[in-house]
DNA sequence: TATAAATATGTTATATTATAACATAACAAA
DNA sequence: TTTGTTATGTTATAATATAACATATTTATA
């Protein structure tokens, strides 16, 4: 059984990128209306901006786009709405890069878990129960009760490694 | 056999701190030498400061006492003092806090595996040789060449949940 | 429907974190 | 002892993020 259960790609494996960004659109309105939380026009817009590629997003340039779009357009408005879009657990931070991916699997209080290429700049995300079992068990052992666990591996993915190899 | 090894405690676990401090400063200087790089005055210090707690410490933090003993003293001076130290194995960045903690185990290379409590603000790091394998391992089945791993677990460590239970 | 309450967004200002670029100083090697 | 290298000083600014309060929109309730 496959335990590393990718939920996003690094960007040079082949996909047609508009269907992970309309599911995950799609799935993000769904998930709103079943919480009773609000996908209002902007947070939708945000969310599709951040989906926009497989590359953490910084917040000040969905900001740019924003503001090309409506000039009342602020670093509180991107950052709210970045705010409601993690509460849901549609999009995470990526600590280390302070910029934010989509998240295809928006189910509360899942860890974040990323591996990151240094090369093209995607961020993979997995959810891989084995690693996080194991750190529970760890935590476990040291009394240590788990909020929540941000991984996030660095390093070069096997598309960049067979292009410059 | 014990495989997760707790570098640094959390603050709360009795110690007595100036013998983490004092240790980490005299290994530094070992090191150091070993290596043929600078531990400078400002550099010491530098890490002086950021073993003054087992809590995560800001760079600008550091700058402020840094200004008082010396007017000279302004962001680069702290960011690259923290920048060898990182270097050198002998501070880890808290990405997740934009702060610093030291690290007794100067070894080149090894992962940054926390504990941070939520409630006490202690980061407690872990050189988990079994959480490092079992990723490695997951990073080599899907073709990933790993570089640098970053984990920051957040919760409530034993002695905060005891004092509040 | 009208009103109130709650939620979301607009707006201005500022806090926090970090780096660029160039000048001077200290140290190490030749 | 001068030359190259490394470290620090200095000024300026970039990049990231939040505070605080005003207005608007939506939702719930009278």
């Amino acid at each position: 059984m496959r335990k590393t259960n990718v939920i996003t790609p690094f960007k040079k494996v082949s996909h047609v990128h508009q269907q992970c960004s309309d599911a995950a659109l799609s799935a993000a309105e769904d998930t709103c209306n079943s919480r009773g939380v609000r996908l209002t026009k902007l947070r939708r817009r945000v969310l599709e901006l951040v989906w926009s590629s497989h590359e953490p997003v910084k917040a000040y340039d969905i900001l740019d786009i924003l503001r090309d779009e409506h000039s009342g357009s602020a670093p509180p408005t991107v950052y709210r709405a970045l705010e409601f879009l993690q509460e849901e657990g549609m999009v995470h931070k990526i600590e280390s890069l302070n910029a934010y991916v989509g998240c295809g699997a928006p189910d509360h209080n899942h860890a974040s878990q990323f591996l990151i290429c240094q090369s093209c700049g995607a961020a993979a995300e997995m959810n891989d129960t084995e690693i996080r079992n194991l750190i529970a068990n760890k935590a476990v052992d040291m009394g240590f009760k788990i909020d929540k666990e941000i991984i996030e591996v660095k390093g070069i993915c096997s598309q960049c490694s067979d292009k410059s190899g």
